[in-house]
DNA sequence: ACAAAATATGTAATCGATTGCAAATCGGAG
DNA sequence: CTCCGATTTGCAATCGATTACATATTTTGT
């Protein structure tokens, strides 16, 4: 193994004190002109690369952040972390990932990263943990250097990133009237879901808004995924009063939603409009193309980067943006029609 | 700020020096019965915890592992982290996500992250890197520590852990054979990819071991994308003697290639039998569900951190395993069907 | 030309854990 | 009771960078 130089080879080389060189290196101003060329030159000679170990150690800093998701396996989240990482390398900062399920598991607390200088700050994307959990991270000395996106935690009162949920549901809703739909159903994301919540609650406001009617049974409790849509059509198909239109909490719900209609040989938009939300990848080519609520993942994941950093950065100012609500946009495809 | 005790605390709590302190926590079995317990009760009383920069410093170990991607946002890579991840975090290891895109751009080096004590070890999934980046990862003194997984380099020698795809591919026409197909075509990956050419080539031999019609332009040249998958419907379409067949070189060209297909009121399995290969989560729920080569992306992952922790923790001893390759399953769903 | 101010560099302490070596303690044999 | 080896513990150096403070050097003003 060849031993990597330190900053002591390149003083010795540019024949200056390691306070130099590593002056010269973070605050090349404060160095003339002659020594920043000769260090320059001896750390290029020396083929010097910082150690970060150390560097971590002296200035109690990490230099990097943890982002936690859910669930690793879950596919939502990708373009998030690209929105992440392009904000903290471009920084200078690494990003560590891990699930919360994984960290629980092993008996460590959420806050360990941050207390053992693993993480100078973390980015949760769950909004599914224990009260007891949250009730020790809003106590935790650390509490500042945490953030939520996407998902967030109600009553608590962590900076966060998220899009405009209520906002996007009375657009789906308000599209689906437009084309004539006044029957309109709603499957749910999981209960105790933020996101669930907050949708079905806009769902249901605004359908009074509208002066629809809404049966009870035309809520049907699902969780995000694609096996909950498929269940979700069976209890569709075996209402009496079908709803013309269902409005999903997730894209993953309508497609599994017209996947197993499709089974029962029930046409999508003809039979029934059905909607998602988030606009993931696949909705542009699934079959019909699936009308959707678009969020911009990477800006939320940019966004939750640009406010955390901020916070690590100058833990004592006051910040301007405490949640930041994103906008979404209605995507028109071809799973919803009017009502002939 | 509340400062987090250190060392030094738990030694004065306990009344014994560091060193006691140290060997009692990471070497519990060379102190004696009493003053473990009086270290363990200190420890508990200060609310000690580690502080891992400075173990990294002293150790000349970060702890952590880079995971490269060719890119953040593809969700295929989701459940391979969470492999990876599983089998870190038992073993204390973080987890630590860039993109060779990312990182290349900013002009740093992919050793950079071993060079400066940021890693322990790589594991890159990403084939496409440019021959001199190669090279240099080749020759650099910590090259022992790269480990390849899904994709490999041709021609360079690092461990690597990847799946049966000339099996699979074998598996795949076979299947289409056994169904009836004589004129098979072909959507390969994107051009300069080892799983392309590696799936390309075996396809080829297959049919010519089957003693099958093989013309140029049933060669399709895509990307794995879902766009890529639409265009090579296209071509298909205007091809004068249609094969009846077509294995794509990943799901997403299959879900692209019956996409663009359904736009033109070609029908899948009748008009044309499709695979896919990879076998992702919505292979199941795709319409028609697709008939698919799986891959295990969670023993991808899982084999992948285990051979690279190996050689992490045991760098000069002789590793069994150079190159894992796991096994492929045929899924057979509804995309395909036989020749009527 | 000289004092004062501004700039540039060096000295040495420091971050917090690990570990080689020396010292202390203990147990048992003679 | 003494001595020897084994077991336990402590001392202090170390990992490699940063930075407060001291010192040296240059510039500026009069």
């Amino acid at each position: 193994m060849v031993k990597t130089s330190t900053l002591q080879d390149v003083a010795r080389v540019a024949k200056v004190s390691t306070a130099t060189v590593s002056r010269t290196l973070s605050n090349p101003d404060v160095v003339s002109e002659s020594t920043r060329r000769r260090v320059s030159e001896a750390v290029k000679v020396t083929g010097y690369r910082i150690n970060r170990a150390a560097r971590n150690l002296r200035t109690q800093r990490s230099h990097s952040v943890l982002v936690l998701l859910p669930d690793l396996a879950n596919p939502f989240f990708s373009t998030i972390l690209e929105g992440i990482s392009r904000i903290l390398s471009r920084q200078g900062y690494s990003m560590l990932i891990a699930s919360t399920k994984q960290v629980l598991d092993s008996g460590d607390r959420l806050t360990d990263y941050l207390d053992d200088a693993r993480a100078d700050g973390m980015i949760i994307l769950d909004g599914g943990l224990d009260p007891d959990v949250v009730e020790m991270l809003e106590n935790a000395p650390q509490s500042k250097r945490v953030l939520f996106a996407c998902e967030w935690i109600d009553g608590a009162n962590f900076p966060s990133v998220r899009c405009q949920n209520r906002q996007g549901t009375r657009t789906a809703v308000d599209h689906l009237y437009d084309l004539g739909h006044r029957k309109i159903a709603h499957v749910t994301g999981p209960e105790g879901n933020v996101l669930m919540h907050t949708r079905k609650d806009a769902f249901v406001t605004e359908l009074g808004k509208l002066n629809l009617e809404l049966k009870p049974e035309w809520i049907i409790a699902g969780d995000f995924s694609l096996a909950a849509g498929c269940q979700a059509a069976q209890a569709w198909i075996t209402l009496d009063d079908r709803p013309t239109a269902v409005f999903c909490a997730s894209d993953q719900l309508a497609m599994g939603f017209i996947a197993e209609l499709s089974r029962y040989s029930f046409k999508v938009p003809n039979d029934v409009s059905v909607m998602g939300f988030d606009d993931i990848d696949l909705a542009e080519q699934f079959i019909p193309p699936l009308t959707s609520i678009r969020q911009d993942r990477l800006m939320i994941g940019e966004t939750a980067a640009k406010m955390l950093m901020e916070r690590i950065l100058a833990p004592n100012e006051e910040h301007s943006v405490h949640a930041a609500v994103l906008p979404v946009s209605l995507v028109v495809r071809e799973s919803t029609a009017s009502l002939n």
